[in-house]
DNA sequence: GTCTATAGTGCGATAGAC
DNA sequence: GTCTATCGCACTATAGAC
């Protein structure tokens, strides 16, 4: 998960967008882009990217605003630079844990399980991805709602896997993958519950594959 | 159903919030909340309620900046007599269905059933307050986080009393609650994707139950 | 590469005619 | 009860000094 630093997270969003990018020297421009994404995620989750001025960001950031205009050329453009990013890792985090040869059965609990993994590190990116995707132009609009549907698709197909191997009952493959994808999402979006109520990642992981399973299995979980 | 069309909700509203509203004549002022509700929600939940400026809202509804002033006091107050209402409405709703009488079984089913309706009938209220949420101040905020709680509650009351009868297995209740809470909300908040696959309130209803119950019923449901 | 100062735009809100 | 006209302000974005 070392991949998934803030760091070299910045370093990649960085050579992505060398060209609408001024600043040359990576150093420097990694360390400002770091302070930028983390400032405009706090800001933003706390009272909508919208609501945030880029002067809030810049006295928040002290970077002052000819120096913020330096790393993009719009607010829309940080807003879709965060997006674009988010929707990157996500594909290559899932698409790394998924091994073609496991079981369904395998699959499902690997893949709830870096699902939730991956939203807990990031929790700040998934939560924004989701708050402001309405601020999105159509292109972008439609890319975030490609990658949704792309989840439950991947949850779907294993669904029916199981089905024809008979290791789940033929239950609804499309409003269970829906729900299943519900339950994960819960997870970022409604954190500060989570989070009052000391629910770590792995007592969610373990109930949701637990309540999931509890519909789907053809025999009764518990082995 | 009666006393959710958009015209009594209106009605309450004018009667709520006469002390701020200068218009008089009730039927002036219903047909006019009328017009400026629909065009708020529909333009918000497009691009969000701090996207839509009043001028927006001015030439959308057909009534000028000075009208729609008569109507409430400050961008923010329109906000707030949105989020308000919303959260009336659903307590009077949960309330009116809930028969202390019934059994932990059937007020689960009456519940969803419930919920799942009034979410339909009203969904670009629930869509509105559920996203725009984080815009409210501090005392509005608190509100609607004891709103989102209540109605766990409830389902988590039920829980509880359905397994001290031993018709519920003796799942973790919390996690029960909430999970429930987030099947229900994705009917609202996802509606673009239940409508586009035509599934209907009552199919995702009778999915609900069973895969609620699949995970909680003492005995294998299918009766 | 970063700063300050400012141009230009569009906003929420109000006053006063009708 | 509704309109038009306008005020003052805060915003995004840029130009030019350092």
């Amino acid at each position: 998960m070392a991949l998934l630093s803030m760091e070299e997270i910045c370093r990649e969003i960085f050579h992505e967008n060398q060209q609408s990018i001024k600043i040359k020297k990576e150093p420097v421009a990694v360390k400002n882009l770091v302070n930028i994404f983390y400032t405009t995620l706090r800001l933003s989750n706390e009272k909508g990217f919208h609501t945030m001025s880029l002067r809030d960001l810049s006295s928040a950031s002290g970077l002052s605003m000819g120096a913020l205009y330096s790393y993009f050329s719009s607010k829309d453009e940080l807003l879709e630079m965060i997006q674009k990013q988010g929707r990157r890792m996500t594909k290559k985090v899932l698409f790394a844990h998924v091994d073609p040869a496991d079981s369904p059965l395998d699959k499902m609990h690997i893949l709830i399980r870096v699902h939730l993994y991956l939203t807990e590190v990031m929790q700040p990116w998934f939560y924004f991805a989701y708050m402001e995707a309405k601020n999105l132009d159509k292109t972008q609009r439609k890319r975030a709602i490609e990658s949704e549907l792309f989840t439950e698709q991947v949850f779907h197909d294993i669904l029916i896997a199981g089905q024809e191997e008979g290791v789940y009952k033929p239950v609804d493959a499309t409003l269970t993958a829906g729900a299943i994808k519900a339950l994960l999402q819960d997870w970022y979006v409604k954190r500060w519950k989570y989070s009052r109520r000391r629910i770590s990642v792995e007592d969610y992981a373990a109930f949701v594959i637990f309540f999931v399973e509890s519909s789907i299995l053809a025999q009764q979980p518990g082995d």
